[in-house]
DNA sequence: GAAATTTATGATAGCGGTGTCAGAACTAGT
DNA sequence: ACTAGTTCTGACACCGCTATCATAAATTTC
């Protein structure tokens, strides 16, 4: 099959260059009879205009980029899934990029990838959303940017966050209200701007309600199932053990709960476990996680929208955007034996 | 900070653009002197050739795309891990496709997804690898592919394949070799070619040792967690149970777990239970999974190498490669007892 | 040391679109 | 009917790089 170039289309519809391309990018002030034309013409030559030649024109690539950790996890697919949605409605594609935070030379490595490739945009997830020499990076290169889940508000890059900290405040509440006071907590991975929030939450409705807050209930933790474990044999063999768990992840509590069951600790019976994120595997384990929804795929819907709107350079409605999270009550909390 | 273009290096380096050129391109036929002047002359400008002009020029975008079912777990994160290691190491950047394959219009909404990218080439992912109307889509517009995990064997386009059948059956094999004989088996979606693959493990294991293959015994699951619920359901509640179920993926067997420990039945003492894939679950869940672990990573990796050499036109060592599954004894699986 | 190769370099024409701007074809106003 | 203001349309340069091919320089051959 022969390439079909513009030239060809305008050719064949007899009219120019200028008027097919007018009518690929639907500008304005092209006759409804001409308009016809060029479109029959499209479909009767089966004309598809080179998307490279395009973009060299327009310097637009129609490409957006997504920076996440590549200790993939069922975060990323939520996010891919949303910012996906967006992307084809809009006739983006997207480019996935997943880089190990902790490496040394992740600048200069995601450099070159941008040189490679020229972005229209990139998302940024945690915890890159919140890396000062990355947003630098991009800002000097005027790559538009809206992060999800950071931390840091700063001043002038659009970002979409969930109320982590007050989900947290919420689910502690929650365990408070069935009767528990030896509530203990795990802590995420501390480059993690989420782990701080979530332990915010804790302190402040342990606080609220004049329990005190135990330095050997709180345990460091770093997001995976192995690091639960161990803070679960930590807690469970203390001599005054906490009835609740609260993890700030669905692995780590999964962790607790392997932990607890090895011990003959029945769950919720004997101990209440509860997790953050509804991750898929806390529908998969038994008991079923008490867990926190993180909206996850909605927060990247959104953000694409939003970083669509600065590519086409239509104004944000506002800068930051929150959505909010939401207590999911499965099978392993229950109340406090009295 | 100004763009700089070819020409602006082409007269700082006082050679022409065609020489700037062939440098970027290492091409041959440069003298060693004049190749140092224009690399000096890049480092001193900050030159950065714009990716979108290389691709009109040449007509090679760099972009590789990755079709896969939007259902997505586990099995497409290993996917893009993989494939996005070979990309990056070749510089090219991997645009993700997470398409139903269910939906009606999948073709002709691929398709305009493929106008308005110009991608390289394209891997194929189960069950997509498997779809003929996809296959000759592609075929006709010249796009160069590799399919993953695909069943049928094509003629001409390049697969990159795991040993499923024999997988399933050193799993029974080894679940005879421990004392079972009432095994049951738990089918997956009947769309996916290793559905059949699997089952022809078992039944080929359950013969040659002269175990009867009984019907009540395979169950038709989806390879979602709820369908392996609802089949343990049937199975346990049989007159004679099996005291082994292989279910085909990790997420059958985490529901069917869960139902047994619901109705107490201890596992792996009074009931082995064992999966395929080795999906994280398998392993957050507690018993954890005895399962299959497949190499979905390296079948990526493999694929996405073949389907770079076939884009730089050089010749591929084999049409076809397989990749070894490898049985994976965690402590859902025990001796049957006597 | 002249002829025949081989290697290095550049001039120029695309690749397939979009942007600019001028001019043609309509409308409307008086 | 004539001018002013819109609405269409096209010529042509240009986006930034690569391909082709001719030519210049260096090397080999006998």
């Amino acid at each position: 099959m022969k390439k079909i170039t513009i030239n060809d289309v305008a050719r064949h519809a007899g009219v120019s260059k200028k008027t097919i391309s007018r009518v690929l990018n639907q500008e304005p002030n092209v006759s409804s009879e001409t308009r016809k034309k060029v479109e029959k013409s499209f479909t009767e030559l089966g004309y598809r205009p080179n998307p490279q030649a395009r973009a060299l024109a327009s310097s637009q690539s129609y490409l957006i980029g997504l920076l996440y950790p590549s200790q993939s996890n069922s975060y990323v697919s939520n996010i891919q899934k949303g910012a996906l949605e967006r992307c084809r409605a809009e006739g983006f594609h997207l480019v996935i990029y997943p880089e190990d935070h902790e490496n040394e030379s992740l600048i200069s490595q995601f450099e070159s990838n941008l040189n490679s490739s020229n972005l229209d945009g990139i998302i940024l997830t945690p915890p890159f959303a919140d890396m000062r020499k990355l947003l630098d990076l991009l800002k000097e290169r005027e790559i538009p940017v809206v992060r999800v889940g950071a931390i840091s508000a700063l001043d002038s890059i659009p970002s979409v966050i969930s109320n982590d900290a007050e989900a947290s405040y919420e689910m502690c509440r929650y365990l408070i209200s069935i009767g528990h006071h030896k509530i203990a907590f795990i802590k995420g991975h501390l480059d993690h701007g989420a782990t701080e929030q979530r332990l915010s939450g804790y302190t402040k409705a342990l606080k609220e309600a004049g329990i005190p807050i135990l330095d050997q209930f709180i345990q460091q933790g770093n997001f995976s199932f192995e690091s639960g474990e161990d803070c679960a044999r930590r807690l469970l063999s203390l001599k005054v053990p906490p009835s609740a768990i609260f993890a700030s992840n669905d692995y780590m509590a999964a962790g607790i709960v392997k932990v607890a069951k090895q011990k003959g600790i029945s769950i919720p019976h004997d101990l209440t476990v509860t997790g953050f994120d509804n991750a898929p595997a806390s529908r998969y384990i038994w008991p079923s996680l008490t867990t926190i929804k993180q909206p996850i795929t909605e927060m990247a819907i959104e953000a694409t929208r939003m970083l669509i709107r600065i590519i086409r350079k239509k104004p944000l409605e506002k800068l930051s955007t929150t959505i909010r999270n939401e207590l999911i009550v499965r099978e392993s909390s229950a109340p406090a034996k009295t």
